[in-house]
DNA sequence: TTGTAAGCGTTATCAC
DNA sequence: GTGATAACGCTTACAA
């Protein structure tokens, strides 16, 4: 049990390489550090030092002395997802531009535990929470946060709105003025209610006095092509006159125009199919996809700017004046 | 420009805090931490003072004194590559489930300077380090570093090989056995060398006698779908007998399927089509695409646990101990 | 060229 | 319930 080689395997700090080197632990500084002043022999000898002991200077007895780059916790749901893809990239890049370094953590992999992981680690915080508001004080406390796409009703915490509505107008008006005449909603989500995407699309068609037929598909995951194909076979059966489908997103408008495609309808000529969020994956589907772009340039600037802001204390962590709307826009492509 | 109204911009600390809640720091440590032992009125008055200075714990005090989880830095070329989305998703799932916390950076936006701001901020690299060996050892120092994906040659540090030979000549026998006559490569490299994947093409056309038909495409980006079709193109007229195309990788698998199908050009009657990688976007495009599958999640956890023990100690930061191979395999699909 | 001293902001220990 | 003191590991003065 005593084994004299099990010593501590506590981790060699500065002072141990000092000694080992036999100089102060200044000179260990000014060798690690590539600083001038130093006697090139000395410098080898520490480095080697060093080497021997598995050194190496730890980041907090660094951080707390010197300046470095301050951290944005960024918090996706899966990043196999192209939605999520683009939306990190974004703000990687907006974060990067002003000096912060980013650290990403996916809920769909580690939960709740993986975003309050995040909390301690660093500055602030920028993404999708599924927690409610009581919740969120209690994880996050005073960590400046910026919440991605929370619907409209909860507007204490500073959030970045994505706002479908008028998007899905003018979907639904270009649809109708090209004849359709059933427009389906295959609608998504992680709770039992229907989406607030899902909402706007039936309000718009009631008020212009037509049917309001949503399907919601309810999972506990981002949709995939094979339940979106399901779903797609499932509102055919329920509506058959359809002619046109608006998708929740879109990943799910891929599945449905596979499915369709497979089933022998054509799309458009039978059935136009709009899809959300504007992703680069509508590109490479055959018809391509026409979808409400939304722009994720602007989102990951606004939302990098606006934690920022409040990690600065330029700019207050709840209320009115931290809510920021981002509107999709309606881009025809040959899928309707 | 004495503006009184502009002292220290500094940052408030706990001591700041103490003094204006008139009680000792340990105090707040209790406060601002959920401690036990602490009047409920007291802890009142210091979490509002705590407020009223926009005070936030330090993490470089607090990782100091306190355990945290260590920090690994990813470096992707670009998350909008669904290679690179998922590739990070994978690290991150591994990563999280060994305690771990994972940093990003994308070498498409920050370049060089990305990766390098990461030395300082994390506890151990893996990624795609574009920089020769030299230059590694000048950016990374004595940071456990494991490289992905770099060509076999330089085998100092610790890497990750994609070992495609197996898969690709699998590919090439099931093309020829099933008929096709002329199989070319579109390949493509940042430099202006073939790639690994192109070499191997060439080696095993030439040994089984066949004319190793390369087009090699040399951009300073990751391919993308207009400039695969491009490639497709430029490729059927310099071989207009070509009945079978072997990509650099599905992106550009994916761009000669939709030009040769809007060329009328029939896949995989007329035109056989394989791809690497194993992306899901293969799933998307119709007919699916034959690829050559990576595990993904192999790489990830054979990288988080290599670069782990480097970081450990118990395993060395070069030589052939530290590589590691992963093979993919060929899957055929509707394409081919 | 090298060493000494001070301080960065936090939490843990132990006394009150 | 509260406070003093001692680390934690490092870098930046400044002195030798």
């Amino acid at each position: 049990m005593a084994d004299p080689e099990f010593v501590a395997p506590r981790r060699a700090g500065i002072l141990d390489v000092a000694a080992r080197a036999g100089v102060s632990r200044q000179t260990v500084t000014r060798a690690m550090n590539d600083m001038p002043g130093i006697n090139a022999a000395t410098k080898q000898r520490v480095l080697e030092a060093a080497r021997e002991l598995h050194y190496r200077p730890s980041r907090f007895g660094r951080g707390l002395v010197t300046k470095v780059a301050p951290t944005l916790g960024l918090i996706v749901v899966d990043l196999t997802n192209s939605f999520w893809a683009e939306l990190a990239s974004r703000v990687l890049d907006a974060a990067t531009r002003r000096g912060w370094t980013v650290l990403i953590a996916e809920s769909a992999h580690g939960g709740v535990a993986a975003a309050s992981s995040l909390v301690g680690q660093v500055d602030a915080v920028f993404g999708h929470v599924e927690l409610d508001d009581s919740h969120i004080e209690e994880v996050f406390g005073s960590m400046p946060l910026v919440l991605f796409d929370r619907s409209p009703e909860s507007q204490s915490r500073a959030t970045i709105i994505l706002d479908f509505g008028s998007a899905i107008q003018a979907a639904i008006e270009h649809l109708l003025v090209r004849g359709r005449q059933h427009i389906a909603m295959l609608d998504w989500s992680l709770s039992s209610r229907r989406s607030w995407r899902a909402e706007q699309f039936a309000a718009e068609m009631t008020s212009r006095g037509r049917d309001p037929r949503v399907l919601l598909t309810h999972t506990d995951a981002d949709p995939d092509l094979d339940a979106a194909r399901g779903a797609a076979e499932e509102a055919l059966h329920l509506w058959p006159d359809t002619d046109a489908i608006v998708c929740f997103n879109d990943v799910v408008a891929i599945g449905v125009i596979k499915q369709l495609t497979e089933s022998g309808v054509d799309v458009p000529d039978q059935i136009a199919v709009v899809g959300m969020d504007g992703l680069a994956l509508g590109l490479v589907v055959t018809p391509e996809l026409t979808t409400l772009q939304l722009d994720f340039q602007a989102v990951a600037d606004l939302a990098v700017d606006l934690v920022i802001q409040i990690a600065e204390g330029q700019a207050p962590v709840r209320g009115p004046e931290v809510h920021r709307s981002v509107t999709p826009e309606l881009t025809v492509r040959r899928s309707t």
